[in-house]
DNA sequence: CTGTTAGCGCATTCAG
DNA sequence: CTGAATGCGCTAACAG
């Protein structure tokens, strides 16, 4: 094992001060040429490397930023990981990241880690059940910035990058409406998310606008465990109105779905049309897909939280702090079409 | 903007010593209860928080590791950075990622961000070109440890957790044999990675296990681009003795191989059996899903690797460095059916 | 049981 | 142009 060779180092064998090799380390002016270059040949010969963990100490930055998503398994996640990767990167920052994995507790726990290491931004999308708030004061306090992304909490000052359903949701309505389908069921998520709430609203919005009664037998909702997905569209297939469209929470559940469509002898858009949101991509090449999908851009909302990210980071480094601006994304969801044919 | 307490701000508040107060905060046991609970409350009351930063540029250590994987939002290294995150977490260790876009510069620069961040160890799925590996020589000699996970180099001095492809391979063969299949293609991915090699070797070996002579034109690779995937399915189609199944080096390559086939108005395992090797989570619920596909474990792959790596970080810790031992973890890969009954 | 001191590696202010 | 001194926040060896 070999001693990482520091600034002390370099200076000791050229027999010139410390302070005198960090600067034409850093091509500063003041120094002379020939020293410079001494100091960096030495350094490349030594294999020098700063060290980074003293620098984010002594600098109280740590071009570092946190990224906390529920699943980085899921695809939707995954991809909007690898979009903030890259773009931070690009920016010569680096990715601490955290799975919630739907747990409160977990989030708030990874969330006290970033704080203590003096990250200096974090974008995060919310555990389904996150209730208290309270962290994101201090992380305000202590001017660490948050870009929430996706799933967002129901606060007015905030910074957040996600996506308007509604555009997407009335296009998947206007498409089933046109088919001729009357009884669109829905199959929500759980209602504490604001995700759910605003598949709601938009849903009812959209058949409102088609002059349609909403009928609740035809709203359930599920907790998007395979379980309840599954329970959620047997409680649709018992009513005796069963629907002849379904709209789903999201991809998952839509599979899930289907395959009780399927294993009750009924035929997936034919019997039941399915539309759904996008977090897999993968319909595009399978035989029997939903009519379409509701796609959510997960690259471009991830970048986009990140540019705000930066954006924001870039204004601490200003004298005066002008008055608080909240930037917010919206992305309008739309539909993409995955069949021209019906099955019929 | 407030600024964030640190050990001084309680020692002040109650006029005793920062390392009075350090020692407090750790529980240890010199110091008086009364003391004790006099600083933890002050020290709640502040919101005092350790900086992280401090304690790893002071200790040495980062209490983080380093995941480098060539693209996050692929399936497979989404679940294996998903399972070693969730590992990593519950011994209380950070991670960082970093990307590699199948950009051997690219990943270059990141272990070396990694070398001067001290990260305390590395999971590395080495990108498809690289070459050079003399940074991992240096990274030896420094003493921070790194696993190679599932692209691994030809090195013998080195940690890894990978899947053996043979027994999968076989299992794969055997069943297209029995099928009644002699005729049957590979599209491999690039010759230099080793996974080609050994999906290569595997598939030769498993076919003179039944006494079938290679028929070198039956094997074509692509560099895994939709492109090439494609024109790789094309030139199998334009041989005089076409296969009648397909073995592709993954799931993307088998789902373009298989629009080929249709659009050559052929009939997807009817025609042309496929087996493919699994990346992709969803095979599962498509309708016309290749007769099988060889799981290769990303989760339990990837809990290995990290197991690997902590037993590395712990036993730097020991007094004597105990002759070098090599961990190498081998997943049996194994075959997954998907249908029992064939489409004819 | 507690205070004093020193130092981790580096950038920076102040003196030359 | 360069060196000496300082301190970031924290821990630990050394004194009491």
């Amino acid at each position: 094992m070999e001693k990482i060779p520091t600034i002390k180092d370099i200076a000791k064998r050229l027999k010139i001060s410390a302070s005198t090799v960090s600067r034409a380390l850093h091509g500063h002016p003041s120094i002379g040429l020939v020293t410079t270059m001494r100091v960096n040949k030495i350094a490349s010969e030594l294999n020098y490397i700063p060290n980074k963990a003293a620098i984010s100490f002594k600098q109280g930055k740590t071009c570092t930023i946190g990224v906390i998503l529920p699943d980085f398994s899921e695809a939707f996640f995954a991809s909007a990981l690898s979009a903030i990767e890259d773009y931070a990167s690009k920016k010569s920052y680096n990715v601490f990241i955290g799975q919630s994995l739907e747990n409160p507790e977990k989030e708030r726990s990874i969330l006290e880690t970033m704080k203590n290491h003096r990250l200096d931004g974090i974008i995060i999308s919310l555990s389904k059940n996150t209730k208290n708030f309270e962290i994101f004061e201090q992380l305000k306090k202590y001017n660490i910035p948050v870009v929430f992304f996706d799933r967002i909490p129901g606060l007015n000052d905030i910074h957040y990058s996600a996506c308007n359903l509604q555009p997407g949701m009335q296009q998947a309505v206007d498409c089933l409406i046109e088919k001729g389908h009357r009884n669109i069921g829905l199959i929500n998520g759980p209602s504490p998310l604001e995700a759910s709430k605003e598949r709601l609203d938009s849903y009812k919005t959209a058949l409102g606008k088609h002059g349609i009664v909403i009928n609740d037998d035809l709203i359930v909702s599920s907790d998007l465990s395979s379980t309840q997905n599954q329970y959620a569209m047997r409680r649709l297939l018992s009513l005796t109105t069963k629907p002849t469209a379904v709209i789903a929470f999201n991809d998952y559940v839509a599979r899930d779905a289907m395959a009780i469509v399927k294993s009750n002898n009924m035929i997936v858009n034919h019997d039941i049309s399915f539309i759904s949101f996008a977090n897999l991509p993968i319909w595009s090449f399978i035989d029997n897909p939903p009519l379409a999908s509701i796609e959510q851009f997960p690259k471009e909302q991830g970048i986009k939280a990140a540019e705000i990210l930066f954006e924001l980071i870039d204004s601490q480094l200003e004298e005066v702090p002008s008055a608080p601006v909240f930037h917010r994304a919206l992305f309008d969801a739309s539909m993409v079409s995955y069949r021209v044919n019906s099955v019929a």
